[in-house]
RNA sequence: GGGCGGUUAGCUCAGCUGGUAGAGCACUUGCCUUACAAGCAAGGGGUCGCUGGUUCGAGCCCAGCACCGCCCACCA
């Protein structure tokens, strides 16, 4: 107890640590599978990289997740939280080959097994960091059973997918257009590319018809593709080229005969409106390429520089060198018309930053239609819900027009592909975990799309394909949380792949959160220097106070980062805190909160605390249910400011000092009942300073985390009486106290006058002391002072020291012309037939009522 | 080009099925009142982006416009 005597303030850092120890060694968080998935709860988290550290991002999201794993918990269900990381392929590569390069070696220079092993090691060393972050959070994640997307288990559930779809045709390999990623020297999805505003050259090139003088005019941003052209296009409605449809052009420098052909992609107003087509070398060219039967060819490689294709004279340059050099072989030729500066957007890779190099290429794919269709049905139906609804739309859309994935990169870092080849005694190539019998074979060099794995993470990590007891347990999961960036490149995929492999959705909700901005609203990132590190932020502030800030912050939209939403959760920690330190300080050692008489304790008080009790904790949890997780904090706070500390906490005193006996044993089992109870409320919010708090309550056993809601109170839990009486005298109080300061009256002196109000049976002492009034029953000779109008009547102020006879002469004049201008707004409005016609009748009969208050208000202050 | 958000107090944001605008921070004033001065009490502050419309009544509904942000998309 002398620990919560001395220590005026919460301290959080000293605290928070300590109370990860004991959460983590209680084996809480580690659910035993038994049951079903429909009486367990279950949310697998967004598997951070390995690489990663605890960004704002995750610390959101691991506090929205925290909240309904710990709120669920506590409602008796088996909660699991899935831990794990993900191998994050380009972005893990990328670490160690810097690391390599430090030591002045390459990826290419130890070799792919000794670079895995490195890798490896590389895991072994920082692959914790994320985790012990999230802990540091309060995130009560299964630790005890953490994943990885590598992990043999895991790989081979990523292995009999990519078999079996291969099997029913919807895994295949093709040259087709790719998003070659010159920065990862791999090919990327189309997800991976973000486009970008670039300014441009448009070259105009002439290219001679043949058999003719007539040039035709082409106009292109990259010149250098010229050399891979295999065809010119105009639109067949134009005019100025019908007569050269069919016809043949001849390529500048290369001097390859062109065909002439019609499309209507060609827009006539665009440039020229003659198109030179390049199937090899821009995803436009290469579907009419398809369309028309034309040759591709490859000038561009996939090492970024101009192959042998492109000929003698250019071949080996880099494409900028290329660009430069076929522009002035055009000039000396004579064919470039002219060249002008053009604003366009561009494909860049997201991952390294390079500019998309488009180019045919041999590679691995997965067609998606087959698997969308269940998927949108799985949505729209209802089975997964996607909140805020409006990302449904979304979500389908896309599915709708979803297009083949490219699931292969040329990497070393990942799930390597499960395909074999060999070219003797003829050329082959075998599906499966292992070759076929036979010399010869070569397993595929290529890994998977890191997206790939991912997409199994809800069952993968329970163990898939194995019918283990967690599969059964905890699959389908609940919930799954996130930002939107990942709905198509994460979320969509889990939910195909979750129907066609574990025969169920993987989630029945999806929660789309906020993404935080910095505070100036641009996109806290490091490379702009506008990242805010949460651990900072928890160092300061305490986890509690983040997870507070960045769950009342947080809302169905982006917003800023908010520095002092995080200050008034530590502050809502300490406010709570130092509650808790009144009431367990002062109660009985030997009280026990089960011992509040369930009949009450007479008091109104106790009754009016125990029916806000109610009050808060059914708006809470229908927040929480609803994923407004920002409007549960909100709602957390303004309980125990507005309720437990202004008012209930100041009511009590008098009897926390004073009471004795039978009452005292009631006032501190009822104390405990209620700081209890507020205890569990805030729980899953601020966890830390609740479950500390815990450790002090007399006859408290076990931990805060792992206690059990009472039922969900019901209507009979309010008690009417109570709150109307209370409500009367905090609005009492409040008038009181602005009536005093209005007049000036010292702050310590206690103003006599007297209580003419109906309504204060039970609550007048109280508003008396509250608003240091001495209320007499009657007049007792003194002259009247002033008037201060109150719920169901007034209190009348007898003149003395205290009070300043002008001052509040000039107060009540005040009033009076503000009662007198609200009367005249109520009675125009009465007077309005349109109004009295038209309005519900119970909006008119409230609006008599308060015109009747209101007069009779001014009466009284006559 | 299509779509989705946003525009409310100095700042960051709430405002449920339309009924005379709220919170936190900041600001002003008064209080070291035996839980908390990183506290308590009282208070000032808003033509709800613009223009029309519907309605007895619009921050909320409808139309148009203007900015800001995001997503999707094959105009060289």
């Amino acid at each position: 107890m002398s620990t919560l005597e001395a220590k005026t303030r919460y301290d959080a850092a000293e605290v928070e640590p300590r109370i990860v120890r004991r959460w983590l060694d209680s084996g809480l968080f580690h659910p035993e599978p038994e049951g079903d998935a429909g009486e367990n709860y279950s949310i697998a988290v967004p598997p951070p990289n390995v690489t990663g550290a605890l960004h704002m991002g995750h610390a959101l999201n691991g506090s929205i997740q925290d909240v309904l794993i710990r709120y669920h918990r506590a409602r008796g269900k088996r909660a699991k939280w899935i831990a794990g990381t993900d191998h994050a392929g380009i972005a893990t590569q990328k670490q160690v080959e810097k690391q390599l390069a430090e030591e002045g070696t390459s990826r290419e220079a130890v070799g792919r097994v000794a670079f895995e092993q490195r890798v490896w090691e590389w895991r072994r060393q920082y692959g914790g960091t994320i985790i012990e972050q999230f802990q540091r959070l309060g995130a009560s994640l299964d630790y005890a059973d953490e994943r990885f997307t590598l992990d043999e288990r895991y790989a081979m559930a990523v292995e009999k997918v990519f078999v079996d779809l291969h099997a029913k045709g919807l895994i295949y390999r093709d040259h087709y257009m790719v998003n070659w990623d010159p920065g990862s020297g791999s090919a990327i999805s189309d997800l991976e590319v973000e486009d970008r505003e670039v300014v441009d050259e448009l070259t105009y090139i002439a290219y001679p018809i043949k058999d003719s003088g007539e040039t035709i005019t082409v106009a292109t941003v990259r010149p250098e593709t010229m050399l891979a052209d295999t065809a010119v296009a105009v639109n067949p409605g134009d005019d100025r080229y019908k007569h050269l449809i069919g016809g043949t052009a001849i390529l500048p420098l290369v001097g390859r005969e062109l065909p002439i052909i019609a499309d209507d992609y060609v827009k006539p107003e665009f440039g020229t409106g003659a198109l030179k087509i390049t199937p090899g070398h821009d995803p436009n060219d290469f579907e009419i390429g398809r369309r028309h039967g034309l040759p591709e060819l490859n000038v561009i490689g996939e090492d970024g520089r101009m192959t042998a294709q492109a000929g003698e004279r250019f071949a080996g340059l880099t494409i900028v060198q290329a660009q430069q050099a076929v522009i002035a072989a055009l000039e000396a030729e004579g064919r470039l018309v002219r060249r002008e500066p053009y604003t366009h957007v561009v494909p860049f890779s997201h991952r390294s930053g390079e500019r998309i190099e488009p180019l045919i290429s041999l590679q691995w794919f997965m067609r998606m239609d087959e698997l969308a269709k269940p998927a949108i049905d799985a949505v729209k139906d209802g089975r997964v819900r996607i909140h805020p609804e409006r990302w449904t739309r979304v979500y389908v859309d896309w599915m709708e027009n979803i297009r083949p994935w490219c699931v292969s990169r040329q990497l070393w870092w990942g799930h390597r592909l499960p395909v074999w080849y060999r070219s003797h005694p003829t050329p082959d190539t075998y599906v499966g975990h292992a070759p076929p019998d036979g010399e010869g074979w070569e397993q595929d060099p290529d890994v998977l799309d890191t997206w790939f794995s991912s997409a199994l993470w809800p069952f993968a990590t329970l163990g898939w394909p194995q019918q283990t007891p967690e599969l059964g347990a905890f699959y389908p999961t609940d919930v799954l949380s996130t930002a939107r960036d990942i709905l198509f490149l994460w979320v969509a995929r889990m939910i195909m792949m979750g129907l066609e492999f574990a025969g169920d959705v993987p989630f029945e909700h999806v929660y789309i959160h906020s993404v935080i901005q910095a505070p100036d609203g641009r996109r806290m990132s490091k490379s702009l220097g506008t990242g805010i590190d949460p651990l900072d932020e928890i160092e300061k502030h305490g986890a509690d106070g983040v997870r507070f800030g960045l769950l009342a912050m947080s809302s169905s939209q982006d917003v800023r980062y908010s520095a002092e939403k995080v200050q008034q959760g530590e502050q809502l920690a300490n406010k709570l805190w130092n509650a808790s330190r009144l009431i367990l300080t002062r109660v009985d050692p030997d009280a026990r909160a089960d011992a509040a008489p369930a009949n009450g304790t007479g008091f109104i008080e106790d009754r009016w605390i125990r029916s806000r009790l109610a009050a808060a904790r059914t708006m809470i949890d229908a927040h929480v249910e609803a994923f407004d997780f920002s409007h549960a904090a909100l709602a957390l706070y303004d309980f125990v400011y507005g309720e437990l500390c202004d008012w209930y906490l100041e009511l009590i005193k008098p009897r926390l000092y004073e009471a004795e006996g039978e009452e005292r044993a009631a006032l501190d089992a009822t104390l405990l009942h209620v700081l209890t109870e507020t205890l569990m409320l805030a729980h899953p919010v601020i966890p830390f300073v609740t479950e500390e708090i815990w450790s002090f309550v007399p006859g408290a056993e076990g931990l805060l985390a792992a206690r059990r809601v009472g039922a969900a109170p019901t209507g009979a839990d309010r008690d009417e009486e109570a709150e109307r009486a209370l409500a009367d005298a905090i609005a009492a109080v409040q008038a009181l106290r602005g009536w005093r300061d209005g007049v000036r009256a010292a702050a310590g002196a206690r103003i006599p006058g007297r209580l003419e109000a109906a309504g204060y049976e039970q609550t007048a002492a109280h508003v008396a002391r509250l608003a240091r009034f001495e209320l007499a029953d009657s007049k007792n000779g003194a002259k009247d002072a002033a008037t201060i109008a109150i719920p169901g009547g007034a209190v009348i102020v007898h003149a003395s020291d205290a009070v300043d006879l002008g001052a509040a002469e000039r107060q009540l004049a005040e009033r009076r012309s503000a009662l007198g201008a609200e009367i005249a707004r109520c009675e125009g409005k009465l007077a309005n037939d349109g109004f009295v016609a038209k309005a519900p009748p119970a909006v008119v009969e409230a609006e008599r009522a308060k015109l009747a208050l209101l007069r009779e208000e001014l009466e009284g202050l006559a």
